[in-house]
DNA sequence: CTTGAGGCTCCATGGAACTGGAATCTTAAT
DNA sequence: ATTAAGATTCCAGTTCCATGGAGCCTCAAG
C-alpha cells in the first residue's frame, strides 16, 4: 500500500504524492500544487502519468516555508531560501550568503518586533486613570511610546 | 500662510487637511485617503467644502499604524487598536483589554521571529563542508534545525 | 480672470496568496 | 467492470493593500 513505484527494485527514496505530503504537512493538495507551480519547491519529477512527486524532505521544506511566512516573508523570499536548500546547483558560499541576507532581514523585523512588545508592556504598566484629553492615561503613555518608533516604520516584507 | 481655518478665533486645535498630515508623516494624501475611507482615523471632521480634517494626533496615529503594520498586523487590526486609542466611547478597562490582546499575539510573533533568528545563527555557525546527499553541511545542520519549528506554524497576521 | 496646487469622488487595475469549480484522467478497491 | 478517491489542467474569483487616472471643485497668488 506504501509501495507505489518500487514494484521490484528496492527504493532509493521513497517519493510522496501530493496528498501524502499534503497529510504530513498539514496543508491541502491545492496549496501544496500552488506552491509547486510558483517553484518553491523546484522543478519536481513526475510519475510516468504526470503526477508530481516529491522527496521525503518535502516535509521539512513545507515546514521552513511555513514559518518564513509567519515571520513575514513573502513567499517568493522564502522560495529563494530553499531553492538554496536545494541546492540547484548553487555553491556552498552561496548558501551562506542567501542564508545571511535572510539572517539579517529577520534581525531587523526582530528589533522592531522586540520594540513594539516594549512599548506595549510599558504602556500597559500605566496605571488606570481618566485623562481628559485622551480618555485614559494608559492612551497618554502608548501616543509618548509612539515617540520610540523610527520616523518611517521600514516594511521588511 | 499656516493658518487656514482660523480666521478670527483662537484655534483650539489646528487641524490638518490631508497633504499637510502627508507631509508630517511620510506617506501620500492618496494613502491617507485609502486608510481613512478604511475607518481607521474614525469618523473625521470635513471642512464647510469636504476636505477631511485631521487632528495634531494624527501623525501619531499613523507611527503607530505604520509599526502595527510593520509587525505583520492586518490593516484591519491596526485599525482596531487606533480605534481603542481614539476612544470612541470606549472605556479605559476596554482599551486596556486590546492592548493586552494585541501585546500576545505580538509575544507569539515574537517567539517565532526569534526562534527562526535562532536557527539561522546556529545553521550559519555550522562550518563549511560538503555533504553528498545535501550539497553542503550547512543544509544538513537547516534541515535538523527545522525540527525545532511547531508543527503548523499558525498564521497569526 | 486665469492658473495651479491641492482637495474631492468614483472606477479600474495590480500583485500576493490563495480558493473554487469544471472537465478529464489514473489508480485502488470492491 | 464499476466506482470513488485522488491526480491533472485551466480559468475564474476573493481578499488585502494599495496605486493610477479621469473629472470636477476650491483656494490663493499673480
Amino acid at each position: 500500500m506504501t509501495h507505489v513505484l518500487d514494484s521490484t527494485l528496492a527504493p532509493p527514496v521513497p517519493m510522496l504524492k501530493i496528498g501524502q505530503l499534503a497529510l504530513r504537512s498539514g496543508l491541502t493538495p491545492r496549496n501544496l500544487r500552488f506552491y509547486a507551480d510558483a517553484g518553491v519547491f523546484g522543478v519536481l519529477p513526475r510519475s510516468p502519468k504526470g503526477y508530481r512527486l516529491f522527496p521525503p524532505e518535502a516535509v521539512h521544506w513545507v515546514q521552513i516555508l511555513r514559518a518564513g511566512q509567519a515571520a513575514g516573508f513573502a513567499l517568493e523570499e522564502v522560495a529563494l531560501l530553499l531553492r538554496s536548500l536545494r541546492q540547484d546547483g548553487v555553491p556552498c558560499a552561496q548558501v551562506r550568503v542567501t542564508l545571511g541576507d535572510k539572517l539579517r532581514s529577520l534581525e531587523a523585523k526582530q528589533a522592531e518586533v522586540n520594540l513594539l512588545v516594549d512599548i506595549l508592556h510599558v504602556t500597559l504598566a500605566t496605571p488606570d486613570g481618566r485623562n481628559a484629553e485622551l480618555g485614559c492615561d494608559l492612551m497618554q503613555t502608548l501616543l509618548a511610546q509612539a515617540a520610540r518608533l523610527p520616523a518611517r516604520s521600514s516594511r521588511l516584507n
